[in-house]
This record gives C-alpha cells, sequence and structure tokens, in this order.
RNA sequence: AGGACUAUAGCUCAGUUGGUUAGAGCGCUACCUUGACAUGGUAGAGGUCGGCAGUUCGAAUCUGCCUAGUCCUACCA
C-alpha cells in the first residue's frame, strides 16, 4: 500500500468494478427495503444539498444491503418543465436569434430533447462520484413513455371520479412565462409602495350620510380600477348602510357599478369601502362570487392594457351586457405604466384624495422574477381536499412518520387549510394534457384522439383538437414512487417494493412534493384489502446546507460549492471562472470573484468522496441547517488517511503471518479481549444510531473508535507483544488474529460511510481475517455479541490508561524528553493495583518508555506523583523534576480536588438532598467525595513533603 | 399577526427520560521527525451552556417572559 492515502488512486475503479458486477442491483433475497432518489432536474447538476441527502441515501441503502435486505435505491431525473423550457429558449436566442414560436411547438420540442441528451449525463456522473449504489438498470426520467403512461392514466381516472375539473378561474399568471404557476411558486416580497385613495363619484345624487357625493377607495394597485364591478362596504357600517344597493359612477370606464354589502368590507380599516375587482384580485374573485358580481378583465397575457376589456358573468360565460370601454390613451400600456397614467387621470379630474407611501407584499414568480399577476384564465384543477383527508389521517396514526416530528405540524396546517391545485402550465415542455376539444368546446379526456373519438362515437368529420398545455411538474413527480416501479402495470417490482421505506428530502419541498405524493399514492395505491398504500414510512427531512458564514448558497451570491470540487479540487482561477461565468446577473461577478480569492487563496485541495461523505454524516444531525466547514472536511480526509496506515501498520504485521485462519492455537492478551470487547460496543451504538438517523452519532461513534480506541490504544498495546523475542507463537498468533479481525470487522462496520477506502483495504486484510468474498459490499454487517464483552478487560485496560497518561503528564508538565526512560515507582497499591499491575506490567514499560517500574519498598524518593484511584504513582525528581514546576502542578490538581470537596460536601449536607435523591445518586455522590478527599490528602502531603526541602 | 426552529469553547457542532468535573473536530500553546501515520504523536489552555425569573434536593436539559437570528404561513382594500 502507498504511505499515503490517495482517494483520486482508488474511487473511481471500484465504482466502475461494482456497476459492472452488477452490485448495485436487488438480491432478490430477502424482506424489501427501497428508496426512490428524488429526482434532479435532467439538465441541472447536483450541489451540496443533493450530495448531502444521496450520500445519506446511499449510508442507509448499502447498510440495509449488508443487512441481507433485498435493497433497492431507484434512480431517476425529472423534466423539471418550466426551468428546462427557459433554459432552452435562451440557449436558442443565444445561438440563432429565433423565439420557440419561430420554431414551432414540434421541433422545439426536438432541440428541448437534444438539449437533455447533451446536458442529461451530468447528474449521473456525479451520482457515479458520490459512490451511489443506485440500481441504473432501471433508471428512470419522467418524460419516458412508461412514466408518461402513468401520468396520463392518473389524470384520466381523476377526471373520471370528478376530481380534476376544468375551468375559468383566477389563477397567478406569469406575465413573462405566460404561463400559470401554483401558490407555491409564487414568492411574497415586502416592497415599499403607496397606497391611493381614489374617489368614486355617488350616481343619481346620493349622498354619503356626512353629505358628500362620492365614496373613498383605497388602492394599491390603480390600474385595476378600469375592471371594478362594485364597491363593497360593510352592512353594519353606519356611514354607508343607506347607500348599499345605489351606483358609483365609475371613473373613466363609463360604468355604473352597485355598491354591495359583505363581510370581507372592515369598518376598522381604510374609508370602510373596497373597490371589488374579481377579475384581477383574490379577494374581489371571493366577493364577486358571493355578491354576483360580473368579472372584467382588462389584462392581456403580456400584462398590458387591453383594446377592449373583456366581460364575463360569475360562472366564466361571456356577459355582452356590460359596458367594456377603455380610455383611448390607456390601451396598450403595460401595467405599470397604467398605474401612473389611471393617477394622472384621477388627478386632472379632482378625484384623486390622497396619496400616501405604503409597505406590501407583492408577489413575484420564482422562475421568472416577475410581478405575478392575478388573471382570469381558462385552467385544470385538482380538486384537492377529498384527496388530502386520507393523507393527513396516515400520518396522524403514524403510518407515515417525519424526522424530525415537528415538520409533522408544517405539513398538518397546510394540509388542512388546502387550495385546489391547478396543474396545467402555458408550456410546451411536459406531459401534454390528453384532453380533446371538439368545434363547440365540448371536452373529451382520453388516452388519444382514436379512443376519445370511439368512446364519445365522434365521427371522422369532427375536428379535435388537443388541449395546448402541458402539466405541471410537480403531478407527474408526486407519482414518482409508484410510476418508476412500472404502475399502471401491476409489475413484481411494484409489489415487492411498495411502500418505500423512506424518503430523503429537504424541508422546503414538503408542500410542492412530499405532501402530494402522500395524496396521489394514497389515492391510487391500495393494498390487497382495499387500505391505501402509503409511499413511504418515513420522511427524512435534512437541514439545508449553507456557506461557512450560514449564508443560503446561490449562484447570483457565488457562493456555491460543487460537490466534485471537494472530491478531486479545483484550482483558485477555475473556481473563479466557474461562480463569474454564465451568469444570469453578469454585473455581480466582480463582487463573487473578490468574495471567492478571499475565501478560497489557496483553491481547495482533493479530499475524496469518502472524506466529504463523513464529514456530510457527521454534520446530518436532524432538524438544523449546516454551515459548511472546509476545515471540518480536512479533518475527516485525515480520519481517512488515519484509517490507511493503520491498515499498513496490521498489513505489514500480519501478511505472510499465521493469523489464526488455520485453526491453529492461539492465547488471546487482555488488549486483544478489551479491543474486542470496545467493538461490541461500537456496533452497538451504531446500529441504534442507524435505526434512529442520527448518522451524525454514528460517525462520530465510528471515529472515536477506531482513531482513539483502535489506532491510539489497541495498535500501541499490540506492539510490545510482537516486538518482543520472547512472545510465544499462541500470543503471536492470538495479537495478529486479533488485529486482522477487528480491523475486517471496522471496515464493514464503516462500509456504508466510507464505501471506496474500505473496500480498498478490505481487499487485502479480508483473507487474512478468513473471509472470502468479491466485495465487502455484499459482506454481512456486524452485528454486537453482547457475551463477547469482557468487563475484567475492559476495567484493566482503563487502569492501565490511567497509570500511562498519569506519567505521560509528569513527562509532559516537567518537560522531560519523551524518549528518555525513566524509573516509576508504585505505591499505596490495592490488591487489585497488584494484579493489574502484574498483568500489565510489560504494556506500560513501554508505551510510557519507562526504564523501571516496581512497588515502592522502604522510604520513598522525592517525586513527583499522579494519582491513579488511590495508588500514587511516583517519577523519582533526581535530576529530572524542577521542584517549582511540579509544586505549581500539584497544586492545581489539589485546587480542582478542593473545589469537588466543597461541592460535594454541600450536596451531601443537604438534607433535602439525600432524602429526596436516589439512592443510588448519593452513593455515587458520596464514592465521589472519598475519592476527592483521598487524594488530597496524598496531594496535600506531597506538596508539603516538597515544600519542606 | 400566527407558528416553527436556533442561541453551548475563538470557529463548526454533539449533549438521549433533569443526577457531569458540560464533550468532539478544527484552531491555539508547549514539546517531539520514536519503525503505520507530520493528512502524525504527547501533554495542555480555553465555556456563569443568549438574558431574567420560576419549578426542583438538583436545570445546558422542564415552564414563563425577554433579546438576537433564521424560516414558514397568512393579511394588509
Amino acid at each position: 500500500m502507498e504511505k499515503t492515502y490517495q482517494p483520486s488512486d482508488i474511487e473511481q475503479s471500484w465504482y466502475q468494478t461494482w456497476e459492472e458486477k452488477g452490485y448495485f442491483k436487488p438480491s432478490g433475497k430477502g424482506d424489501s427495503y427501497s428508496i426512490m432518489i428524488p429526482p434532479p432536474n435532467v439538465t441541472g447538476s447536483l450541489h451540496m444539498g443533493h450530495a448531502f441527502q444521496d450520500s445519506i441515501m446511499d449510508a442507509l441503502t448499502r447498510y440495509h444491503r449488508m443487512k441481507g435486505n433485498n435493497t433497492l435505491w431507484q434512480v431517476g431525473t425529472d423534466h423539471a418543465g418550466i426551468a428546462t423550457q427557459m433554459v432552452v429558449e435562451r440557449k436558442l436566442a443565444a445561438e440563432e436569434g429565433k423565439t420557440r414560436h419561430d420554431l414551432g411547438r414540434e421541433d422545439f420540442l426536438k432541440k428541448v430533447w437534444e438539449w437533455k441528451e447533451e446536458s442529461g449525463g451530468t447528474i449521473t456522473r456525479q451520482l457515479r462520484r458520490l459512490g451511489a449504489s443506485v440500481d441504473w438498470e432501471h433508471e428512470r426520467f419522467t418524460m419516458d413513455d412508461g412514466f408518461y403512461k402513468a401520468v396520463q392514466e392518473v389524470f384520466i381516472r381523476l377526471y373520471r371520479d370528478k376530481l380534476i375539473y376544468r375551468g375559468k378561474r383566477l389563477v397567478n399568471w406569469d406575465p413573462k412565462l405566460h404561463t400559470a404557476i401554483s401558490d407555491l411558486e409564487v414568492e411574497n416580497k415586502e416592497k415599499q409602495g403607496h397606497m391611493w385613495h381614489l374617489r368614486y363619484p355617488l350616481s343619481d345624487g346620493a349622498l354619503t350620510s356626512e353629505g358628500k357625493s362620492y365614496l373613498v377607495v383605497a388602492t394599491t394597485r390603480p390600474e385595476t380600477v378600469l375592471g371594478d364591478t362594485g364597491v363593497a362596504v360593510n352592512a353594519d357600517d353606519p356611514r354607508y348602510q343607506s347607500l348599499i344597493g345605489k351606483f358609483v359612477d365609475l371613473p373613466l370606464a363609463g360604468r355604473r357599478i352597485p355598491i354591495v354589502a359583505d363581510e370581507h368590507a372592515d369598518m376598522e380599516k381604510g374609508t370602510g369601502c373596497v373597490k371589488i375587482t374579481p377579475a384581477h384580485d383574490f379577494n374581489d374573485y371571493e366577493v364577486g362570487k358571493r355578491c354576483k358580481l360580473p368579472m372584467i378583465n382588462i389584462l392581456t397575457q403580456n400584462g398590458e392594457i387591453l383594446d377592449q376589456a373583456e366581460a364575463y358573468n360569475i360562472d366564466g360565460s361571456i356577459n355582452e351586457a356590460l359596458e367594456t370601454h377603455i380610455p383611448e390613451d390607456l390601451r396598450g400600456l403595460d401595467r405599470f405604466q397604467a398605474r401612473k397614467a389611471l393617477v394622472a387621470h384621477f388627478e386632472e379630474l379632482g378625484l384623486l384624495e390622497e396619496v400616501k407611501d405604503h409597505q406590501l407584499m407583492v408577489p413575484y414568480g420564482d422562475r421568472s422574477g416577475v410581478v405575478i399577476e392575478p388573471l382570469l384564465t381558462d385552467q385544470w384543477f385538482v380538486k384537492a381536499a377529498p384527496l388530502a383527508l386520507p393523507a393527513i389521517k396516515a400520518v396522524e396514526d403514524g403510518d407515515i412518520q417525519f424526522v424530525p416530528k415537528q415538520y409533522e405540524n408544517m405539513y398538518f396546517s397546510w394540509m388542512h387549510d388546502i387550495q385546489d391545485w391547478c396543474i396545467s402550465r402555458q408550456l410546451w415542455w411536459g406531459h401534454r394534457i390528453p384532453a380533446w376539444y371538439d368545434e363547440e368546446g365540448n371536452v373529451y379526456v382520453g388516452r388519444s384522439e382514436e379512443e376519445v373519438r370511439s368512446s364519445n362515437n365522434i365521427s371522422d368529420e369532427v375536428s379535435l383538437s388537443q388541449d395546448n398545455d402541458v402539466l405541471d411538474t410537480w403531478f407527474s413527480s408526486s407519482l414518482w414512487t409508484f410510476g418508476t416501479l412500472g404502475w399502471p402495470e401491476l409489475t413484481e417490482r411494484l409489489k415487492t417494493f411498495h411502500p418505500t421505506d423512506v424518503l430523503v428530502t429537504g424541508f422546503d419541498i414538503i408542500f410542492f412534493w412530499v405532501a402530494r405524493m402522500i395524496m396521489m399514492t394514497m389515492y391510487f395505491m391500495k393494498d390487497e384489502d382495499g387500505k391505501p398504500q402509503v409511499p413511504f414510512k418515513y420522511v427524512y427531512v435534512t437541514g439545508l446546507i449553507r456557506d461557512e458564514s450560514g449564508e443560503k448558497m446561490s449562484k447570483s451570491k457565488g457562493n456555491v460549492l460543487d460537490p466534485l470540487d471537494m472530491i478531486d479540487g479545483i484550482e483558485l482561477e477555475d473556481l473563479v471562472q466557474k461562480r463569474t461565468g454564465n451568469m444570469m446577473q453578469p454585473q455581480l461577478a466582480q463582487k463573487i470573484e473578490k468574495r471567492t480569492r478571499k475565501a478560497f487563496s489557496e483553491g481547495i485541495s482533493a479530499h475524496g468522496t469518502d472524506a466529504l461523505r463523513f464529514t456530510l454524516y457527521s454534520l446530518a444531525s436532524t432538524g438544523r441547517d449546516i454551515n459548511w466547514d472546509m476545515k471540518r472536511l480536512e479533518g475527516y480526509r485525515n480520519f481517512c488517511n488515519k484509517i490507511w496506515n493503520a491498515a499498513r501498520y496490521v498489513l505489514m504485521n500480519t501478511e505472510d503471518h499465521d493469523c489464526g485462519q488455520n485453526d491453529k492455537p492461539y492465547e488471546l492478551s487482555l488488549a486483544d479481549k478489551w479491543i474486542v470487547s470496545k467493538l461490541q460496543e461500537c456496533e452497538a451504538q451504531v446500529e441504534k444510531h442507524v435505526s434512529e438517523f442520527r448518522l451524525d452519532l454514528a460517525s462520530q461513534s465510528l471515529y472515536d473508535f477506531i482513531w482513539n480506541e483502535y489506532c491510539d490504544w489497541y495498535l500501541e498495546l499490540s506492539k510490545p507483544i510482537l516486538t518482543n523475542e520472547s512472545s510465544s507463537q499462541e500470543q503471536l498468533t492470538g495479537t495478529r488474529r486479533t488485529l486482522v479481525r477487528v480491523l475486517e470487522a471496522i471496515l464493514r462496520l464503516s462500509h456504508p460511510f466510507l464505501p471506496f477506502i474500505t473496500e480498498e483495504i478490505w481487499q487485502r486484510i479480508a483473507p487474512l481475517a478468513g473471509k472470502q468474498g468479491d466485495t465487502i459490499m455484499t459482506q454481512d454487517y456486524p452485528v454486537a455479541d453482547p457475551s463477547r464483552i469482557d468487563n475484567n478487560a475492559l476495567g484493566d485496560i482503563e487502569w492501565l490508561k490511567g497509570v500511562i497518561v498519569g506519567i505521560r503528564n509528569i513527562r509532559g508538565e516537567m518537560d522531560i524528553s519523551p524518549g528518555k526512560p525513566i524509573p516509576v515507582f508504585l505505591h499505596n497499591g490495592s490488591d487489585e493495583d497488584k494484579k493489574r499491575f502484574e498483568s500489565n506490567k510489560a504494556y506500560i514499560s513501554a508505551l510510557a518508555k519507562l526504564e523501571s517500574m516496581e512497588w515502592l519498598t522502604g522510604e520513598a524518593p522525592l517525586s513527583a506523583t499522579q494519582l491513579v484511584g488511590s495508588m500514587e504513582v511516583l517519577v523519582p525528581m533526581a535530576g529530572l523534576i524542577n521542584v517549582e514546576a511540579e509544586v505549581a502542578r500539584l497544586t492545581k490538581e489539589l485546587d480542582k480536588a478542593a473545589k469537588e470537596i466543597g461541592r460535594l460536601n454541600g450536596k451531601l449536607n443537604n438534607e433535602k438532598f439525600v432524602g429526596n435523591a436516589p439512592d443510588d445518586v448519593v452513593a455515587k455522590e458520596k464514592a465521589k467525595l472519598a475519592d476527592a478527599e483521598s487524594s488530597y490528602k496524598i496531594l496535600n502531603d506531597q506538596v508539603e513533603k516538597i515544600k519542606a526541602l
């Protein structure tokens, strides 16, 4: 083996071998265990958040595979409708100066597929580099034919069951992307704006109770005045009661609109009068429905003022009676220009009462970044409430559990107030809606035009046209757990692997995806007894990975880290280039460059996949975001190096020797029994922590055992035996056997977390440990055996550590060179101390570099003292030790003991404590006090003795 | 406005049902190129557990209030 650990030498070739040999496929044996990967965008690339979640999924997958489960990690990608279409449109504009309309739907879609083929490999390459043990043979893409069949089937059945409907409704309209988007895709941001107070003259000479001839309404969007169809007041409002049923003359539009009573008007707020624009405001839409007001749309799909408004009745039918005039100079104006123009008109007319500064929440499209406009359009909706009921119950009943649990509240609060889901998108890239229209506008839903014709007896003379819209990407993603397994066919895979075991994802898509997956899956997937099947039993919600100062990683901030750069390393110049190239907002480039040069002045060095993964696990405590720290990554690379070198040591001392493979007699030392006991403890901890999704604690247990017990102590303890010429063959074999077998167990135990380095080392270690197999991946996962825990060995070695650390402490504090052998006396030992001394003498002597060690007989020479229990470990001072330093050291110890005694006395003299605390706690405190007092006495005597000189 | 989460060593984080002398890694200090490892070893320094009050024999841990930060939901004519 090479002297230093070089991850790049081993990782890629092992992955290739595993994949070629088919180790990632389900074994077909054992209870099934399955995880569906949250499908990343096929044209995107994986960021640190993906690396985090995928590493967790891989650890769970590898763990259960080794546990003997029939394990499937299903892989696939998502077509990401809006995002992908936007990318291709931008590309098309940049390269050919064309819009998608220039190409036409069919040719544009060809371009998208080309782009998908071109860029789609990025994700899969990255997954391979992360070591993801996914079943590549069954990779799925949401736009594949098979998956489309599932999407279509779901749409058709929901339509048939009256859970999908089409209608003219107010939706969130993106005037840039020309599509409807769902509530969840709207980002509300606080903005400084204005509130305009406008006068609406009362018709027919009516007056308010204050004798005014007009009402005052307030609005933040004056341009919507053109679409007003009423003014609402509260029925209990004495100021306006008498006006209910009367009219106002709507300025500019030339319309008489009614004054209606509605609870929406709050007497306390503003003037108490609310203008009602049902076609341009969600609240007003509801008021319109209640008060049977018509709806007037004044905007085009670009958000510009129409030449003539469009009037509809509240049921969506066309209203021909209403006046739809729009003043000439406003026509065609953009909504924000129209706002200014309209205010100017009101001012000229003397109808502008006042303008106030006003903070308001403005909705923006999360993709386009433009202000979203509520707009009246024909859309398809899923009736969500009936689907939500069983989905709520599943979580209430614990059939699905969120980890950490508090996310259940978030889920419930959204589900209890769920709105119908607008699923149509005015895009080209996506699953086209399986609905056809005849010339009268009748709708037929079916699998194909032929099917629609035959099942509805439509002759070939009647022309049918398919709906132009596609479905929301999340509609298809919501079928992911069963759609990927072959549904609507009842495949063997579906039966075997559904429901899946755990979903690993971020909290940001609980509503978008998790909730909708639960609703859809429970509607379509049933057990044999008809009980709805959940998509997964656990939802493990991870935190976000943020940058070193806690900021969210984003391209525009330029603080994004690519997981592959952590693995392979990257030069500073390349990193700067990567972060500043191809930006949406090039003006930020300079700032980003500066920031990058500051944070990574040396670039990023290579750390390897194993180190990256282990870092991610170590930081994966639940319910908490992670501030990424390069120093942690370095630390865990060092950990890998430590394992590497420990393996080198083991191999050097065991290869070409008998390691107990052949049933020859061997003898286990105390140290052997001790490390085997510690291994059992570690195995039990890892098992417990993994079962509770605490991969941070699991990795901590491994780190601690491997570095602080196996390497720091056991390897050192093996040296005295292996290098001592008088060691017997049985002793040598026993030690070699333990070295190799514990290491082999460590490798298996660590493999789900550190897949590559464990495989590389295991290949050489396994035969020495009597193990056979082509790969560590399919070996049995270690299981703790409590019968192998030897409490005597545990106690003895802890005692031994105490003695050695005590001597080293004296060495360290007294500046005695580590290489200089020193004599040691022991004094005041119990029978047990004496027994332990006899059996550990050789170890102590070697590890503490002693010249001699014996029980004190007669007068003690002047010495530096350490206590192990009440036994004194004495290092004679002659020529070695500085008196003042020793007094200082002892005084420090003495102070500590004194403080402890004071604290314990206070506690034990408190009758309430002694009376109330459990006996074992009291006994423990008493024992502590006795120890502290005895230490104090011995230390004090020692100080006196030295001082007396 | 409602809700959730966070606050522990200089930094990044653990701390299970209240019983600790509050832990880890990195960083820091001193010493050490000893035969697995300087991507290392040995020893050490470093914390009034955000603040205040309460419950309790006992609080980092439970309760209330406050402060700071992050996020979600809703509303604002």
